[in-house]
DNA sequence: CTTGAAAGGAGATATAA
DNA sequence: TTATATCTCCTTTCAAG
């Protein structure tokens, strides 16, 4: 379960570029391809990768209307975070949802068209949803900044 | 430059897992290999298809401190923004950043491993950067969903 | 860990239907 | 547009140093 130096190369390539030869990590890491197959499938095998993905480009798509979603529920009883948090799960539209400390109690990350189709999101699906008891959106002007490679080398 | 009902499917599927033969995504779509793996290679050329990564589990890796940080700039110079974007570009530790429409400029998501280290990273990385007028965090208690997967067919 | 070998499979391209 | 054939390279496993 110890990750050594390798290791974390091996991990930090794959979420860059995880389409890349066996040769190549090898290459860049300077051991055997053998060797590297293995760390590879111990990794998956651990489940540290969890899997791999094809990642789109949100403008090409049409689906570059990013809004940050502050969520607070009436009560916070066990029944209804459940059912909120299960409700959210359904929807496609919502990237991300984290229960968070402070003010607010969810921020959800949402993906959509247009402003128009955030208006139908939020009337029809979203406020659709029981115990919700105030939202508060903000919308992103500019995606500065987004990876998925989580900071492994400092 | 249009998307057809297939490759709206197709990409679907590379979202979910990019690792697959293409004979099995032909099966799922009900194509003949070759037209898919025509398809999938149009859609990387056109750009829809950003590239192919592992997505590691931020628990097994010890990195599952996530925060949201607003920040809110002294001015807003076009000198100050520029500024800040880059330096912000360079933290390994910010996954993501917005600007942001509303009562604070930007939103980042920062992931690192514990509490401790992240006030290191606030008082030697972040604040250290120049112009930051305030910030307020908020810490993830439960990620309750996250997906890197555009919705495309809603 | 390394090298080397070997089988099978998938990627990539060309050609025919 | 599909299906077929081909070739090459990669994946995967194994043995031995």
């Amino acid at each position: 379960m110890m990750l050594d130096i390798h290791d974390l190369k091996l991990l930090q390539l794959l979420q860059q570029n995880a389409k890349r030869t066996t040769k190549e990590y090898a290459h860049r890491l300077g051991l055997s391809t053998t060797a590297v197959y293995e760390r590879i499938k111990k990794l998956e095998r651990q489940g540290m990768v969890l899997h791999y993905v094809a990642l789109l480009d949100k403008k090409k798509v049409a689906l570059d209307f990013v809004v940050f979603c502050h969520v607070r529920l009436t009560r916070h009883t066990q029944a209804n975070i459940g059912y909120f948090e299960r409700e959210v799960m359904k929807l496609p539209e919502v990237m991300e949802c984290h229960h968070l400390s402070g003010d607010y109690d969810y921020l959800l990350k949402i993906v959509v068209r247009d402003m128009e189709a955030y208006r139908h999101f939020m009337v029809a699906k979203l406020t659709a949803i029981e115990h919700i008891g105030s939202t508060q959106s903000s919308f992103t002007i500019k995606e500065v900044k987004h990876t998925t490679a989580l900071p492994l080398l400092p």
